[in-house]
DNA sequence: GGGGAGAGATGCCGC
DNA sequence: GCGGCATTTCTCCCC
């Protein structure tokens, strides 16, 4: 256990050094801004990074049961056995108060990492493939433009079939769902009375779709292609793997 | 600066204990699962929770860069001056290599907390209160049901307004947008075609609604309101902040 | 800064 | 488990 009055000092030195800041403790949560919440007494652990970011996670879950984003200015006080946190953004007005009546645990460190995650297997893979490999929707297929902010939206694939029709391709690299119909049967709409053709194709490309929404998009006159994200680093990764399986 | 030997020990005894772990460390994070991912070599907090939740923050930003959820199972070794911490979950075919040149610091501690989180302003704050008070809607306006699963979708409030025509309510609790309208349509269409009948009216309910998904709505012939949802908690936490403010 | 759409979305509830 | 949908969604890109 953290004695409150060390806690309070260490926690404001620490916020000055601009250090990471992890504390493990027992307390309330009041939070308010876009919702209203409040959170019973409980052992949370509180992180507090040096751009302004503040979460509270509890022992259960991948979620932090409250947060405030980037831009959060923190004070801590100390006040009757109790410790206080505040974390207030008063531009977005969004407020966090904690109230702390046990630190278990305090540390902080500066933490330096200017590295970004390099993520394969998302839509833009997907389309992109579909792009350099259209014989993917079909023999024949034509695409013209991907991943592209036209008038009518933003259309994954663009092209034409064999016989030159127009076609819409709308890609989802997991579940295709009834937004995704209702979002392909939009941009064919849009299309349809911008250009006054009758005749647009529109296309799912997904592994996998609800019966559902493969049975709204059928009756639509739409179609549907099984075709899964492709996985660029999965045999880099595997390589990786070979050296933690000792 | 913690030895690895010691870090790696603690570690293990900390998840044997079914303690929560901090651990401050210079890694690379190797993702494989529903997509693929890489992160170089930084300063990073991971987090590992008794129910097997994993999360790996970089010093900035609010979501985790790298995580696995409830129901991963850890391991870690030490090999040439490195340590190697393991998340997997074979049933989701989910993993997560990390390889550590230096612990920065390491807690652990048990954590306790049954509580949940109270929250108000949700979507369904808002179709409870439309319900109780149906005047918000419009004078006449007849609530039958609330947040139902329906054969027709999951309707927010469903009713009669004042010449016994089928309302649709459909209410978003910040911005309406695109997809509100569309969720709207296919809701009255459905209602229709089952029913049999060519007269349903649709509402949105929202305090914001972008302008294009106004005029989509109005092209459509459906409606608008403007409503904020309720907060109730609002008062309660002014009065908490007085006691903060000291 | 707002609008539109993806995300390893996450989380909740119902079937 | 999947399906449908909200989320203090978050994040990115473009206007």
């Amino acid at each position: 256990m953290i004695n409150l009055s060390y806690a309070h000092y260490k926690i404001e030195e620490a916020i000055e050094k601009k250090e990471c800041i992890i504390i493990a403790c027992k307390c309330e949560v009041w939070y308010s801004g876009r919702a209203e919440s409040f959170t019973p007494e409980g052992d949370r652990i509180l992180i507090i990074k040096p751009d302004g970011t503040f979460l509270i996670h509890q022992p259960k879950g991948n979620a932090p049961v409250n947060y405030m984003k980037e831009g959060a200015i923190h004070s801590v006080s100390k006040h009757e056995n109790c410790l206080f946190i505040n974390s207030s953004d008063v531009y977005k007005k969004e407020y966090i108060d904690i109230k702390a009546t046990q630190v278990y645990f305090f540390q902080s460190h500066l933490l330096e990492d200017n590295q970004k995650i390099q993520l394969s297997g998302s839509e833009k893979d997907m389309s992109d493939m579909i792009y350099n490999k259209p014989e993917l929707i079909e023999k024949g297929f034509k695409p013209l433009s991907r991943e592209e902010h036209t008038k009518y939206g933003f259309i994954d694939v663009f092209g034409y079939d064999k016989d030159n029709i127009l076609v819409v391709v709308e890609c989802k690299r997991y579940n295709a769902d009834l937004g995704a119909v209702t979002q392909l049967r939009r941009y064919v709409e849009k299309i349809k009375e911008a250009k006054g053709i009758h005749r647009v194709r529109g296309i799912i490309a997904s592994p996998k779709i609800s019966p559902n929404s493969l049975k709204m998009l059928t009756d639509w006159g739409f179609e549907y292609r099984a075709i899964n994200p492709p996985k660029y680093l999965e045999r880099y990764n595997n390589d990786q793997k070979s050296i933690f399986d000792f």
